[in-house]
DNA sequence: CTGCGCTGTTACCTCCGGTAACATGGCGGC
DNA sequence: GCCGCCATGTTACCGGAGGTAACAGCGCAG
């Protein structure tokens, strides 16, 4: 967005090289690492990216694009709530699934941020957040309450897949679909509308 | 629980001490930082702890005995489902509320964990997770799918209720009750239930 | 040819987590 | 009394991280 990418070839070589260290050894890979996978040695990368942190930022921004394009996409796509609903999880989690390496570095937060306060949600989430509260605002009609309940569903929302697709990913309990359907009915209700159980009579302590 | 305090007073001096610097410099304190403010170097501390894990570890179990605690005891409150919902959520956010500190310790994971995988929940909260869990599957009939529905909505509202409350925490939107109830009314079904918005007819682009 | 900007290098700094080796002091057993 | 033992503490070090200084080639406009 900000940078031509036509007018940094040796940026985006550097980049690809990150990219190539990060996919193998995941997102804690060293600046010497990266460096040695671009045939060259630290110096270098941090005359382009300045830090780490702009190198990671450079890097997340050119990934960032796609996943952001395709869950916004599937935010307006023409369909009944529910159904658009399921469409935006799932192209969420098939990306994660395409490419987890990627995607961890996208959604986990940099470690040491002394900067900024507790972020739970890395900037590529909070962006994906702020489409959300959105794409609510636009289409669904909340009464006065709207802005409040919009931008705080965008950010729960988000938070709430983030945290399921990791654990999807990580345990695999079911198959894609399923797991739509599974995030779907929480987000629908079905926590309201189903029965109650009766009481335990003893519950079996450790 | 594993360990009676008792019978290590110089662990809970080191603990005590770690908790100091922690609440004065923020989860990324160094080893040696919290060795001085013990008055003592860093060998003692790897002794006592074996690793900054260790003695992360034990910081945060002393913690999340309280905040399970009160969650649990919420979680089999004798009330209405939805009030029972809300009463679980508003001690969650009390609790992150009154020491938020402590809170960025609990909720936030370490930086590079290379060994574990990509995990979204700190320990803390994934105990918190499975505690949902529990208490969906003992209250309510999911029929069948119950088992898989119960943990992904354990980890799934665990995430969306950590978001939503960094979130609150930061920019302080509204007051403790009305995050409470835009949390509940996701959960339910609200989305669901509000009317279509008509569809804009120029979408102001950037 | 000179100066400039970009490419690259080696060698170094600081700080971190973690460890090895050594010193001290109380305390129960023989 | 003396011995060994164990927990306490120390200094000094290692390897590797992020980051920087200083220097070396190279292509090219003037």
């Amino acid at each position: 967005m900000t940078t031509e990418p036509r007018l940094e070839p040796r940026r985006e070589q550097l980049l690809n090289a990150a990219d190539r260290v990060i996919q193998r050894e995941g997102p804690s890979a060293s600046m010497n690492a990266i460096a040695a996978e671009a045939g060259i040695t630290k110096p270098i990368l941090y005359r382009h990216f300045g830090d780490r942190n702009g190198l990671i930022g450079a890097l997340t921004e050119r990934h960032t694009a796609g996943l952001l394009a395709a869950v916004r996409a599937a935010l307006h796509e023409p369909l009944e709530r529910r159904d658009r609903v399921e469409h935006v999880l799932d192209v969420y989690l098939a990306a994660i699934e395409s490419r987890p390496q990627v995607y961890r570095l996208l959604t986990h937060p940099e470690p040491g941020d002394p900067t900024g306060a507790g972020n739970a949600l890395a900037p590529a989430l909070r962006q994906i957040a702020e489409e959300i509260t959105r794409a609510i605002q636009q289409q669904v009609d909340l009464g006065q309450d709207g802005p409040l309940l919009s931008e705080t569903w965008g950010r729960s929302i988000t938070g709430m897949v983030l945290a399921a697709g990791d654990w999807w990913l990580e345990t695999r309990p079911c198959p894609r679909p399923r797991m739509v359907q599974a995030l779907a009915d929480l987000l629908w209700g079905r926590l309201s509308a189903a029965a109650d159980l009766p009481p335990m009579l003893a519950a079996p302590e450790v």
